[in-house]
DNA sequence: CAAGGATGTGTAATGTCATAACATTATTGT
DNA sequence: ACAATAATGTTATGACATTACACATCCTTG
């Protein structure tokens, strides 16, 4: 299990890696063609598998990627994120109260949950101070 | 202040309370044709304005509105929807554990949050049933 | 009233994000 | 070797959102 990853997923994962803020699908592919990819699709399917293998993150409020940066985050059954909107800079953090609220509500109302999104747009320290 | 609303206003806000789910922005255009609307534009500069109002609410992870089904819900700072993935229904609610949960992440980070989304998707108590 | 500003509207063109459909190649298990 | 599975390459298309420009309306203020 936890195969290795395949050519194109590698080339993808390397390129989150090294971002400081999220990508788009298409500025990674920008940023492959010139390892060889030449269609989103080619993106989208390292993306989907790097997903499901918990080493990437789909931002939901800005369409783009992020490389995981929470050691064993797939053992996290909830992730929130906090996204600069100044530099971009995205902080992954887990909150167990937050998870009991939320199963207590989904519990209550019947509702089976399948996939949890956070996400808690502003401007991080860094940013705040420059006024 | 609460002005009343503009005419494109009016009907975006008329087709999204009479929706049974969330609609993309797109799909209300369609729907608005025979009042005379012909472009996407049109559509976001209303939904743009009854966002800020709190009149209707932006799912970030379908690409979708929803009319805010909460009665007083811009005076809540954290709303968080359970999203049916089978009947495509939306409950809105809040928590205020929740909300002090995050404030006290940011706050302790030094991060200062404008936006905060919550969403949850599943299956809602009825369509769990349905096997 | 006239001038200016703020807001709403109409339209075309474009930009951005994501998937469908199909053919091919590589990998794996027996 | 063979079949099954997974990954890849390519083209086209679908879905979501914004830029840019022109015009109309309303309201304010000198
Ligand atoms: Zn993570
Ligand atoms: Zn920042
Ligand atoms: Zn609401
Ligand atoms: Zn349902």
């Amino acid at each position: 299990m936890s195969a290795d990853l395949t050519r194109n997923q590698t080339l993808v994962m390397k390129t989150l890696s090294g971002a400081e803020a999220p990508l788009s699908a298409y500025t990674i592919l920008d940023r492959l063609r010139d390892d060889g990819l030449r269609a989103p699709l080619q993106v989208y399917r390292a993306l989907d598998k790097l997903t499901e293998m918990g080493l990437v993150h789909r931002l939901e409020s800005l369409n783009a990627f992020v490389a995981c940066a929470h050691p064993n985050c797939h053992e996290q059954e909830l992730i929130a994120f906090a996204i600069c909107e100044a530099c971009g800079k995205v902080e992954e953090f887990s909150d167990d109260v937050v998870k009991d609220r939320l199963d207590g509500w989904t519990r209550a109302h019947g509702f089976r949950p399948a996939k949890t999104t956070i996400e808690i747009r502003g401007n991080c320290g860094g940013c705040v101070g420059k006024a």
